[in-house]
DNA sequence: CTCGCCCTTAACAATTTGATAATGTGTTAG
DNA sequence: CTAACACATTATCAAATTGTTAAGGGCGAG
């Protein structure tokens, strides 16, 4: 996890709140609360929330009209926005969705779809979607599992790709050995420590270039 | 992924509902249910979603008569349907696809199966769908069933032409052998291993031009 | 019915890959 | 200075993967 994401949530029942408080801190994001809709307003725009959760149904401006009033703002047209909606109300989840909302989680609510729901649109969100990384003369099409240098195109072994892309999918980033492994290999899997030495030798054997940077004790980077 | 795929989903059984609610909602999709096929048929239009399940027994409308009604629509002439289906029932799934089905699922329903097939059905859609590709000097007609390398036909079997079209169809790209035997198999079929390599095999025999390269590990890419 | 082609599979060969051991190099703490 | 440590390098080998060939069942055309 790269920095916690904050969420902003409103409510104008308590339990809901807490409920989805303490879920959702207990995962490692970090909460502000709104008791209704022009709390929710004030507070966004100070807390910039990389999620905001809305109940629908709220005394005074309801989640529909937050939605709409935010997403004039510049600052909150891509902020993800996920209403909660009355499990029977059969028509506020369409008109949340027509609305602007990325989704929506119906009352009661469980902790487990709460979870999936929120992690799996962050994961949308920050996935990055480009198949190919470019970083100076190095380019790397997950797409055609090609790595080329200056044009040139190099051939490379699956595992030697896999890890290759990963670090280069964050420039600069220093990615420690354990990391690496649970990409890679996946935490089923139990390989030596050199293994990796080994892959990272041949890639940079292949690239003719020394661009794998080793942190003693840490780990490795990718940088031109 | 430009934006949420949205899925309606159609059963009487809750606990099928909500089998499929939580593992597609857990992939990123955003879910809609409906309990019968008046509901569905209801939500439909307003939800607009771009694949809609539905379970062929059900009470009041039955999921054939949904998918019928629905395919009238002009909105939902191009939209993805796929029915659910109990295993032992044989002719369901045949009539599921007579009337416009894009796939069927059958009970009880894994969530890998459910999620490979789901993706595959949107990979699909995103496919191009030119009529003749041609690359270099090779040139495919999907409608004619054609072939041909500087002008001369080459004569290639249906699951060859398939396998040919399907790597052509985005020359470059590495396609995964689960990823092409979705494509031409399906996932009901089960093929051994060696069953692609040896199509890949004639295809470059007859083709007699080195235009399919082996990623091994990984899969296979069309290139000139 | 018979022939021939298509698809799949089995069996084996050929190839590539990935993990490890063994050894070398460099750096740091004491 | 030297032991301890972390990583680099190299060679090696088993396992994984793919290539190739041949054979057999199935199905349609004639």
């Amino acid at each position: 996890m790269s920095t916690a994401k904050k969420i902003l949530i409103a409510d104008d029942e308590p339990d809901i709140l807490e409920i989805l408080e303490f879920n959702l801190a207990a995962e490692g994001y970090i909460i502000v609360t709104a008791k209704n809709g022009d709390e929710a307003i004030e507070k966004a725009p100070k807390f910039s929330p990389d999620l905001i959760i809305l109940d629908i149904m709220m005394p005074g401006k309801n989640g529909l009209e937050v939605c709409n009033q935010l997403r004039r703002l510049p600052a909150f047209k891509n902020t993800l926005i996920v209403f909660l909606t009355a499990m029977s109300d059969d028509t506020s989840e369409i008109k949340g969705l027509e609305n602007g909302a990325d989704d929506y989680i119906t009352k009661p609510v469980s902790p487990k779809v709460l979870m999936s729901k929120v992690n799996a649109l962050f994961r949308r969100l920050n996935k990055d979607e480009t198949p190919v990384i470019k970083v100076g003369d190095v380019e790397i099409d997950r797409e055609k599992y090609m790595v080329s240098h200056k044009g040139t195109d190099i051939i490379l072994a699956r595992k030697e790709f896999e890890l290759l892309a990963l670090l280069a999918s964050k420039p600069g980033k220093v990615f420690l050995r354990n990391e690496i492994l649970n990409q890679i290999w996946g935490t089923e899997v139990i390989v030596g420590d050199r293994t990796i030495d080994v892959h990272i030798r041949k890639i940079r054997q292949k690239l003719e270039l020394d661009c794998i940077t080793t942190v003693k004790g840490v780990g490795y980077k990718f940088e031109v």
